[in-house]
DNA sequence: AGACTCCTTTTGATTAGCCAAAAGTTTAAT
DNA sequence: ATTAAACTTTTGGCTAATCAAAAGGAGTCT
């Protein structure tokens, strides 16, 4: 069995270099699991004599296909249980990943398999996240961010790549919900910012928080 | 926050001795939690120096009102836990307590609460245990154990106490689950057995197997 | 090449929890 | 009053995970 921080430190990997095709930095690993990098490097020894990850000494950390398949499943697990509590217990999407961040290291693939069930095999969670299947292959997508639209493009929010509560909480506040559609009224490169409109109510936001909110045309 | 092992060993006080009535033995708490009379010791000092537990050394040990409140809310956790994975998503009874033992540590309040709402605020664990509600208090009621019947009676069955899956997969497949009516056709001190009947079906337990099922008279 | 910056790794310490085995206590039996 | 049995506590040691701070490596600028 893993621990929760070894999942955790699997899971940041994946989350880091989904497709596999760098190397992560010591300093960018410790820093999205906030700890000091002496204790992301001693970890990172830990999970390579394990096979987990190969390491390159000075350069970066990589997860191995046994890594990877491990990580997979914990983000599998991740959110499918955040489906779980807003679909099923009505909670709201700005509460539910710090939630997950716990239950993904002790909820059994039994109860998970149920709730998939339960859910009906639903392929994103509630901030348009990808859900890898039992097998660990993940449904892709090509999606834009917002940050790169232009004046008067048409497009329907498909994903919200900032799980910060106050964030999400804002981006519902505005009507900036997963399958809105929103028009593009402005953009401003200078200014920094980018200006929508989304039933009648229209939004300024800048281009930094403009690149988590990830769209597709319609 | 207090870790899963602090609340692993209140909520096994409050377990051996829900009333508060007498002094845990060391050696009964390692037992329950499966560890070594000196861990169980040194633990116990912790506790005490967190005001949770009183420690009489050599005598025994007694959760203070503030160690009983966290150990019954841990306890709340865990039957609506259990009881959700049963009326919910399904799970079998004789497989839920080992999953509740995870997640009663990692549930927040919120959760809890929408479970209890959605449940419909529960009296009883699928196991027929009390399920405490969120101020602390517990429903009280007063079972005999089928040990202590006596040929003829016609009694219901109230509660498991045995959380083993082992057992209570056997209970299942010999119709003894909750609510359902049985009747004592024989008791025997001497062969150490009692003989049931239920729909039908005629089951034969040792009198220790049978100490464990309570049950009310109809 | 030398110096500098920015990382990363190493070192030394700490904390929670656990165990094995030695030492101590309580109680009961002679 | 001794002794023995049964239990509890203490001691010493281990592992996982963390941090602060010292030391080391890689790449850049002059
Ligand atoms: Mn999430
Ligand atoms: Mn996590
Ligand atoms: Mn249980
Ligand atoms: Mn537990």
């Amino acid at each position: 069995m893993l621990s929760s921080t070894v999942e955790n430190y699997l899971k940041s990997l994946f989350l880091l270099d989904p497709r596999g095709e760098k190397e992560v930095a010591t300093g960018e690993l410790a820093k999205s699991l906030e700890v000091t990098p002496g204790s992301a490097t001693s970890m990172i020894k830990t999970l390579a004599q394990a096979g987990l990850v190969e390491h390159r000494p000075h350069y970066g950390v990589r997860l191995t296909s046994q890594g990877r398949t491990l990580a997979v499943h914990v983000v599998r697990r991740h959110r499918i249980v955040e489906l779980f509590l807003v679909n099923v217990l009505g909670m709201d999407w700005s509460e539910v990943h710090e939630e997950a961040e716990q239950l993904e290291h002790v909820v059994s693939d039994e109860v998970i398999t149920r709730m998939d069930d339960l859910l009906g095999h639903p392929s994103h969670d509630p901030h348009g996240d990808p859900i890898p299947s039992a097998d660990g292959t993940l449904p892709t997508r090509t999606l834009q961010t917002l940050s790169f639209c232009n004046e008067g493009d048409n497009v329907s929010i498909a994903r919200i790549g900032n799980q910060n509560t106050e964030f999400l909480k804002f981006a519902e506040d505005n009507g900036l919900l997963l399958g809105r559609t929103i028009t593009i009224k402005n953009k401003n490169e200078i200014a920094d910012s980018i200006t929508i409109t989304t039933h009648e109510k229209e939004v300024v936001l800048g281009l930094a928080a403009a690149g988590k909110i990830e769209v597709e045309h319609v």
